[in-house]
DNA sequence: ATCCTCGATGGCATCGTTTACAGTCTTGCG
DNA sequence: CGCAAGACTGTAAACGATGCCATCGAGGAT
């Protein structure tokens, strides 16, 4: 049915070899001939066959990408990211979903799934504490990890500290001084990204010699809801903060949701900053520190490529930049005059 | 360096041939024999070579999923379902975004990559007059669309016209009769969705004896800063209307910001209803038409995978139902006793 | 003229399964 | 008691490329 590559070989008078090394660009192959059989292949309508072409030389042209989440913006974001270096590299991109480990609705474990499958991985943002991580990584093939840092491993990353630092000086530069946090969760190990956060308004606050309000601290999940939650529980407090760091854009969305509710009008009564840079974040007026999450993918699906052509030898983690983002969120405190220009740092 | 079925099958004492059939379940294999070949196999941590098995037996057990987009909400939402359903089966997702055709950054045509690289193939609302369709239709294969119909392809959709019905009556029931609308664009040849839907609307109009007011038609590009320019152009009209049919959810949010920045409240002045169900709908107070995203993503994989169990025999296509969420940015035209009766139908 | 080198090509084993086909061994039944 | 029908298992030929090695010429150096 299909018409295979000695098909091609008959019609253009050449060995299968000729016709393998002339499609694939190898040298070696007389300029003309390659031309020839370039022009029969098409003639034909040939088209390789992949699985025959992996057996024979060892390589799947394929790259796996684990994700805990699909749906969600920042998961979706990177992965279009590395769609889009992987189509033009001409590599598959088989996606799996490693599941959220929560609600353990027994997915089958993914690691076994990728072992002769994939010539390298892509891991995104999965919570260091998944047990299928070590799973993963002990499959020991080619591997880059987004947003999410482990030994050994090559990673993009943004610096979830200095990310967190910026966006804590800035409310700090306007004034504020009560400044309430809505982070994760307090039982969970929380993952690289929520403890940097954690650390980078410390370091803030404790450069600035403002003294951390534990009861200023609210649990927000990562989720809106949890957000709304948590900011509707500082602002019941007896002191409630004049500003708050959200560890997160959606979470920042829900306390933007509690003030409308508390009828606080945001950057005027009660300042709100995120980190993230959601989609969302423009459209809600929310100040936030902006990470490139396409560019996040982008980059590590070709530190990926390059891992796997230059072999293991460069295995270097990157952090790429971010970038405070003013909005109508956040404003001066009352009767305080900013000080824009320290923000630049 | 990897272990082959042979090791497997000299270990326990059996031909290769017996292994296979042992380790796939097929029939007439003794089970104690069968029972001896999975431990082995286990213990040698033996995993079957994909490229291999492909080869001998034409199958690839993997599936495409081509998508214009991967990070907008209602495709990485559809395929987060697909997913799901591809995993349990056992399936490789294979991902290929076939790109914006109106910026061309030349992509590879995605068609030919496909050509002996899967079995089957899910298309997620590609605009029908994406050339690039015609090709993957010409494949051949076994396919089933998601919000998106051709002529002899399965495919799952909602009823877009009954959905902009619904949303036009609720409109119409809270006394409304100078209603807009926010469409695509006028040129461009609109996709199915679009152009059921402001059929459902005219449908709708018509029934109630409205007269379509053409001055009150503005085109937002399904982008959210569409909806906002396209609301702020039927707002600034000498006659604006009392309510906004908004073929999306996004140029829905798109129009509430411009109600805002007009100083109007929606629900009050200006009542805005969406099509869509998007996440973000609730968190706005949007009145909508919701669609269950997942669940179509979900209900085209098994009828994918039915499809190619069953052979190409049944090729049904499938109606999902939508309903009407109220929420805050619908409201009574000034002076009207709503009938929230008729809304149920 | 002769030897060597090197580019272009062909031959063929190989990759690790699947699967048609052909055995062998029970076992039930006439 | 012989025989056919199964159940189980083994043999070996695909599947369609790749890649090592051998071969063949044509120049270039000596």
């Amino acid at each position: 049915m299909g018409i295979t590559i000695r098909d091609v070989a008959e019609a253009s008078g050449v060995s299968t070899a000729t016709v393998s090394r002339a499609l694939r660009g190898l040298p070696n192959v007389d300029e003309r001939t390659r031309a020839r059989v370039q022009r029969i292949a098409a003639e034909l309508d040939y088209v390789i066959s992949p699985s025959a072409s992996r057996l024979a030389s060892g390589r799947t042209g394929s790259i796996a990408v684990v994700t805990p989440y699909i749906a969600r913006w920042f998961f979706s974001t990177v992965l279009s990211g590395v769609e889009g270096v992987l189509h033009t590299a001409d590599m598959d991109l088989l996606l799996t979903c490693i599941g959220d480990h929560s609600n353990s609705r027994q997915r089958s474990p993914v690691a076994p799934r990728l072992r002769r499958r994939v010539d390298g991985m892509l891991i995104i943002a999965v919570p260091p504490a998944d047990p299928q991580l070590q799973d993963l990584i002990a499959l020991d093939m080619p591997t880059s990890m987004i947003g999410l840092t482990a030994a050994g491993v090559p990673s993009v990353t943004i610096d979830d500290v200095a990310a967190a630092r910026l966006a804590t000086q800035h409310l700090i530069n306007l004034g504020h001084t009560r400044i309430g946090t809505i982070s994760g969760s307090p039982s969970q190990t929380p993952f690289t990204a929520e403890f940097d956060r954690e650390a980078g308004f410390a370091q803030a606050m404790s450069e600035a010699n403002i003294q951390v309000d534990p009861m200023l601290e609210a649990y927000g999940h990562f989720s809106i809801e949890g957000g709304e939650a948590a900011m509707t529980a500082l602002l019941t407090q007896a002191q409630p903060p004049t500003a708050v760091f959200a560890l997160s854009d959606e979470m920042a969305f829900g306390a933007l949701r509690a003030l409308r509710a508390h009828d606080l009008r945001p950057g005027k009564d009660v300042s709100v900053v995120g980190v993230d840079g959601h989609d969302m974040a423009e459209y809600l007026g929310l100040t936030t520190v902006i990470q490139p999450v396409v560019e996040l993918g982008r980059i590590a699906a070709e530190s990926l490529l390059a891992q796997m052509r230059e072999g293991a030898a460069q295995s270097e983690s990157t952090q790429v930049a971010t970038q405070l983002v003013v909005r109508s969120s956040t404003g001066p405190v009352a009767g305080h005059r900013s000080v824009p220009s320290k923000d630049a740092r």
